[in-house]
DNA sequence: TGATTTCCATACCGATCGGTATATAGTGAT
DNA sequence: ATCACTATATACCGATCGGTATGGAAATCA
């Protein structure tokens, strides 16, 4: 699988990418030029683009690495055993990741999902079906919630999964717009001392 | 203050500018070009700037014609007789911005506040100023209630306020990227739901 | 009817966008 | 040393961005 033959190549691919996450991160899939993005990876055009394919190629592997570094928390949120542990886990994994970083910052998805407007609808659908996913998980979870005896009746699985989603994509909007780590915080308790008890 | 010499122009700014907020609430500011806006207004480049200054100017007289247009009800609804209605109203004003056009929307601020990255910033400070001011009532509001006796003492009123806007921001985000009118409502009734009760 | 003032239409500006052609430099195999 | 191959560097591509200069056309004044 490896090249044996011709020049090897001067960088790290792993190591560029974990850069190129970065301006992603902090600009938007569209906000994000290949000017800015070469830059922070320390390589030029010709070299991203045979390493990489093109820009979108190049977001996909950065969602990928996001997801795999960053979101991990989800899968084993979900393990928790009662739902109000998983939905804390997941308020607390959501503000560990917004306020980790120096500035607070949104998620990359919710900036993806809001920002792309213009030429990147495939990007946007992309993250919209990577979160579709995610979100049928944790309704799944609930629902199993519910059969153990561990919500209240009167609350639905599936609302109550896209009420919890929409609380951290909110946080992901007031984080992304100045809030601060207290107020983040602060945010994460009142949802949990909301959650519904039997 | 009207002119008199000098050739009438051939439009109504008002609808003119009525057609750039669509545009802008369609695309968000950095993805609305000046032809989109130009087209959906009906007039050239050099009527939008003689008439309305730059780009940036255009939205904020746009974001100005939203706020008295789309966001009335958020002053209104302050003026509820207790916090529950207050946020019902908020979240039904909300509900009903984001399903009143064709496809659902996220409110503009929103896509403003998240979109904003690269060298509009200046725009990203006015929404996210004004969208300060607006907390801040909400948080006097909810003040007022705790020492009417009309929320639970345990519930501090401004991680309230952040609350209760984080869940519509998480409704904006989600009316963005293809939820139903129903899927949006649903979010309404579990966060009256989940509402403190004294 | 001029004279003046303002609007509209076209064509254009420099800058930046994502992406690439080309030429050179560095590698292993022969 | 030469060949095949690949990475790098530079310079460039057409398209689009926000914003304007210019040249009539139209309306109001005298």
């Amino acid at each position: 699988m490896q090249q044996v033959r011709g020049r090897p190549r001067e960088f790290d691919p792993e190591q560029a990418l974990s850069a190129a996450l970065q301006v992603f991160w902090e600009r938007g899939y569209e906000g994000a030029s290949l000017t800015e993005l070469t830059e922070a990876m320390g390589i030029t055009k010709p070299s991203l683009y045979a390493c990489f394919g093109n820009k979108e190629a190049l977001f996909r592997k950065a969602l990928d690495l996001y997801e795999r570094d960053k979101l991990c928390y989800m899968r084993s949120a979900l393990q928790e055993p009662t739902a109000r542990a998983v939905a804390e886990r997941l308020l607390r994994g959501t503000l560990a990741i917004q306020t980790g970083g120096g500035d607070p910052r949104a998620c990359l998805g919710v900036i993806s999902m809001v920002a792309c407007t213009t030429q990147a609808d495939s990007i946007k659908h992309e993250v919209v079906a990577r979160q579709a996913s995610s979100h049928s998980a944790l309704v799944e979870r609930f629902e199993r919630a519910r059969e153990e005896g561990d919500l209240p009746t009167h609350i639905d699985p599936k609302a109550l999964a896209s009420y919890l989603t929409a609380v951290m994509q909110g946080m992901g909007v007031q984080a992304g717009t100045g809030a601060s780590a207290e107020h983040l915080q602060q945010l994460v308790e009142t949802t949990l001392q909301m959650w519904p008890s039997k």
